[in-house]
DNA sequence: TCAGGGAGTGACAGCGTTGTCAGGAAAGCG
DNA sequence: CGCTTTCCTGACAACGCTGTCACTCCCTGA
């Protein structure tokens, strides 16, 4: 910029001011600076511009794993809402690990981004003392965080199980099974709760079974061929999430197992699979888009308390809850 | 710093030594200051250390769409590369449009980002002058850019098309049809070519039937059922990508047309659907690693010419390239 | 004619670090 | 004992930008 100064003949404030299109700066003057400009390249270097303003225009996102498409989704809506507010996104994964968590925030903090979104990991999150200190205005998504309220946005998981098991009780269904993911996850430990609340309001016959992760398909498919040979065998389960479903449609084709099935989480060709896979549908684009919206409100000066938003979930009934209407056993493939 | 260094009886340098384990800072000295910092909550700036030393320590990713699994695993392992040697990434999507593309690399440079990896928008991609002039290192993945050469990472589209066809041809297909994207993207344009050109190597009978999308599963099932009716039928399609594969599938299925498939990209699902669906398979998390790795090689001030490196892709035989052994009508669904 | 005012411009400090260099104390050496 | 060397520490400038304030014109209206 004092390059440019010199070259036009004005001081590096009005060079500023060109830049920046600030008014006050006469038309020939503004060209003579423009000319040079594009003449020597001169592109303002925004990290001083950063240091001197106080703001980054930089919100960070950490997730667990940026290739799951849950989380794919999430942050290709945060990445639209930062860039309509001319804000850059930082990704970062922790991987699932509060260490590596941890780590992760401190160095967004000490890069002073503006705000967070964040899928806290691990099984106990805690708002940590150095990122609170650092007054960043934080948003947890998919699962809440310990202590103090924080503003949170998590998927309805009781709604959602709950649509799925009357679903399968309207189709007929009576002794359902729960396969959740690992306990450690909080999203995972609700949707078992609801399942066994739900279960036993209705009051569904027998003891709940619940059988959480991790899970393969081998497991799965010991269990499942387990369960269907039972004297009152198992009609149908449910999946925690669409990792749990994958693995449950891999275990049932192997040991030619068919039973009635509602997934947590929709996928793409859920539809195209036999038999379709009815599913209880969270929007990760919205529950993204919410969650930034909610920490630019903040990052605006929005001092309300706290909140927590419990997005809705939609169940997509495709064929795979109508079984037993057409339960049959299918020979394994080869 | 200042104020830890008041408080401590030392100067701002000192607590600077401290912070980041500079030797030479007697043991006491340091444990003051380290008291010190913890008592008040003190966080090193990056953006002012950034300023100082030149080195933003980030690098960015511009890609076409965050939410496509193809780039999501891409991003992914940037990330995961760039978080081992203590870079953050930041994450920016053109959707497609040269011009957004333009403005967001244009911010990037702004930001000093060390280096690039980008896939590029639009049908004629192009280095940006601003941004060749800022010297940012760049990688370009999955299409190159004209003019001078850049290092590039592609997949080796001609190699992935031929192993398709000479699959099908190998299970009895001789009218074999292409479908591809959309032309205005290059890899759309460049397995279409290798598609023509593997065909009359092969001296396959009839003219190449080539259709370019975009396509939807209407389209193509109207398509697909006229090609199944010719008095010599097209027996077989390759899809030029996953979107395409896709909409194939559901045409296949809304109307009832059996033929042989493979899919250009592998998908999660490919073996659950009815055929299991035979798929060329390229790496996208290899693809972005092989990238990463060549922008920090340049980060470390490797100036070899511009290299392209071609991945190569494998054929994951499933089912539904050994039709037509198994092929039949199918009453369409309900 | 002169005060008052607005428009255009520039000097300067400071954002929070770190690299450089210099200074002082302690230690080693002849 | 004086001199060199080593170790520890601090003063200061600079990274590139912008907010503040002051200054100079030139124009307006009394």
């Amino acid at each position: 910029m004092a390059d440019v100064a010199a070259e036009a003949h004005v001081s590096v404030k009005t060079v500023s001011r060109v830049v920046n299109r600030e008014p006050g700066v006469r038309r020939d003057t503004e060209q003579r600076v423009r000319g040079v400009i594009d003449r020597i390249g001169f592109m303002r270097h925004d990290g001083a511009r950063i240091l001197r303003q106080g703001r980054t225009q930089t919100i960070a996102l950490v997730v667990e794993d940026l290739a799951n498409p849950f989380y794919s989704q999430i942050s290709a809506a945060v990445e639209r809402e930062a860039r309509i507010r001319q804000h850059q996104l930082i990704t970062a994964s922790a991987e699932g690990s509060p260490t590596r968590e941890r780590v992760v925030l401190e160095g967004l903090i000490n890069r002073r981004v503006d705000g967070l979104v964040v899928v806290p990991a691990g099984e106990q999150p805690v708002v940590d003392p150095t990122v609170s200190a650092s007054g960043t205005p934080i948003v947890y998504v998919d699962r809440p965080v310990r202590g103090e309220p924080c503003d949170t946005v998590i998927s309805d998981n009781p709604g959602g199980v709950r649509s799925a098991v009357e679903h399968l009780v309207a189709n007929g269904h009576r002794r359902i099974a729960f396969l959740g993911d690992d306990a450690e996850f909080w999203t995972a430990r609700q949707r078992r709760e609801a399942f066994v609340g739900i279960h036993d309001a209705l009051g569904l016959p027998g003891d709940t079974r619940v059988v959480m992760g991790p899970h393969t398909a081998d497991s799965l498919a010991t269990r499942l061929s387990a369960w269907s040979r039972e004297r009152t065998p198992v009609t149908a389960v449910i999946t925690g999430n669409n990792r749990v479903t994958l693995a449950a449609l891999h275990a049932m084709r192997a040991v030619g197992v068919e039973m009635g099935l509602v997934g947590y989480d929709d996928f793409e060709l859920a539809d195209l699979v036999e038999p379709a896979v009815t599913v209880v549908h969270q929007d990760p684009a919205s529950i993204g888009q919410k969650a930034v919206l909610q920490l630019f409100a903040r990052l605006l000066g929005d001092e309300s308390p706290a909140q927590t938003v419990v997005m809705p979930t939609r169940l997509i009934v495709r064929e795979s809850g109508r079984l037993p209407a057409t339960a049959r056993l299918r020979k394994a493939l080869p």
